[in-house]
DNA sequence: CACGGGTCCGAAAATATCTTTCAGATGTGA
DNA sequence: TCACATCTGAAAGATATTTTCGGACCCGTG
């Protein structure tokens, strides 16, 4: 069998030097416990790892040079060499004045103060890591079959669920055929009406949410364009899915379940998706969002 | 010879990477001819050079390997491996220079790449907004009110019929009974069922939505104590409001409808709301959380 | 003009480092 | 508990870096 780890990014996502940060923290909860140590050792002292060969940084992490190797491939390097070369860029740019950015979780005994403080700040760190390890290739081979697509389906349970019917409703606002179906039994009868033309849209933050990826399968076996948008490229959704939109993966705890920061990471990627068609489909998209505002204004009261 | 360099590393310490650039200017008269062509080579294109082995720097310049390698010593290094990690760097750090204003809209012809970062800058910034606009006053309140409540309910259209969503899912999580209202007939009806006790929340970007002030004026009248998530603090809703949580209001554009970002303006107030609220009744929410998180569990497929 | 002393240079050997392979270890679901 | 799949590290294999070493070149001198 060939080995499935090499894969990491097919669409030849570039190593970036900045975005390694987020990238770790994206990966994180979908590597093994020892390339965890690895990526752990990594993100904690860039400098100090950047000094070390990969023999140096096996022994500091209780692990062997190959569980070196795979986590430099599973972040997007060639080998362990070009994650060394990214870890002394980060170095640099961390030498050159940088605030670190101080994250504690959130506790019963926080005044509400602080609760809002730090929730926003983590959802901005969301956005942040988001927007680094969002691959822009695959986001517009999304954009372009979303606009091009005689139909779309969106299909997300629970708190995705949510996320599903607002892209749904944003297409819809711009003039395309768009449903979320929060159904698993309707989804898959509902999927098996797409083609090719057609796009279908996953979105689920584990990445094995049985109830979404099996809609996805039939959509991707009745020839549809499909797009995953999950935390853990690697996972089981990923099989079906022609394009992956990766959402980041913040640390979770007890009051702040995954369901929240992770959230925040799809909506920005549907918001982005949206965005990309619109300007795609702009002649007819632009009047569309003019109509609908049109349309609303009316709902409103006029006092004030 | 004395160290004129503000390394303040005497002896073999390693070169700081930003220092690279004076020194290969300083030494480079004191070079041989194949050396300078290396060190010009290097300190014309860090980024460039740093993805080279040290072979393919040695063709690049018509030399040899011998000749990087002695010419990395002479700059300080132990070797060329050291000098490529430096060179990388400073690769990073010329990289990070250029911090490019994100004010602009977002225009038709924009690259995906500079959508995905100016929405989430922009998001960012909402973020930073809403959280120095929110009054902990009012939403220490509003948590106290819905921690010992009888009944939650949950009044928004459209896109804030998502949020009011996210937040009943949330609180279901905790054991307590909330429940979402976007169809403003059974909206109604159902507000006539609260009293004391109860807590009423409605959710409107503009404030002026009708089909949610009025639930929350039937509400109101019967008693219920109420609170509005609304982006005027002034605006008809708050007439029936006992307490209010104010989202910020982002200029909007034709490509990013408003509904964009006060969305995450009032996802951020729902989640204070709700750690608030999980903070508060943790003897229960805490078993709560853990519980259904296992529930979870069980629907996801193995990993991987 | 030839010669000797010195420096500079690069091919190839020697070493270090990185990558791949493979078989045992470990965990997981039926 | 067993069967299966995945994870892990030791060691073999492949690359990259460093060192060695002999020849080329420059230049002043006899």
């Amino acid at each position: 069998m060939k080995e499935i780890f090499g894969t990491g990014q097919p669409g030849g996502a570039p190593p970036a030097p900045a975005v390694l940060a987020a990238k770790v923290r994206t990966l994180a909860p979908s590597m093994t416990r020892s390339m965890q140590r690895v990526a752990e050792a990594v993100a904690k002292d860039p400098a100090g790892c950047a000094a070390l060969t990969v023999t140096g940084l096996a022994e500091r992490t209780g692990t062997s040079e190959a569980t070196v190797v795979r986590t430099a491939r599973l972040l997007g390097y060639p080998g362990y060499r070009d994650l060394r070369l990214a870890l002394a860029g980060l170095a640099a740019q961390q030498q050159s004045g940088r605030a670190p950015a101080l994250t504690t979780d959130i506790s019963v005994d926080d005044p509400l103060a602080e609760v809002v403080a730090k929730l926003a700040h983590d959802e901005q760190q969301t956005l942040a890591d988001t927007a680094a390890g969002l691959d822009t290739t695959q986001l517009g081979a999304a954009v372009t079959a979303a606009a091009g697509a005689r139909r779309i389906d969106v299909y997300g349970i629970g708190a995705s669920g949510l996320v599903a019917q607002d892209l749904a409703q944003k297409l819809l606002r711009i003039g395309l055929i768009a449903h979320a179906h929060t159904d698993p039994h309707l989804a898959v009868t509902n999927a098996v009406q797409l083609r090719s033309g057609d796009v279908a849209i996953a979105i689920t933050h584990s990445g094995s949410t049985g109830d979404v990826i099996e809609p996805l399968r039939v959509a991707f076996e009745h020839g549809a364009t499909t797009v995953a948008i999950t935390g853990r490229p690697n996972g089981p959704v990923t099989q079906y899915a022609d394009h992956i939109l990766t959402t980041s993966t913040a640390r979770e705890s007890e009051l702040r379940p995954a369901a929240m920061s992770s959230r925040t990471s799809q909506l920005l990627v549907v918001d982005c998706l949206f965005v990309g068609v619109a300007q795609r489909t702009y002649e007819t998209a632009g009047p569309a969002l003019a109509a609908s505002y049109e349309a609303l204004a009316h709902r409103h009261r006029q006092r004030r």
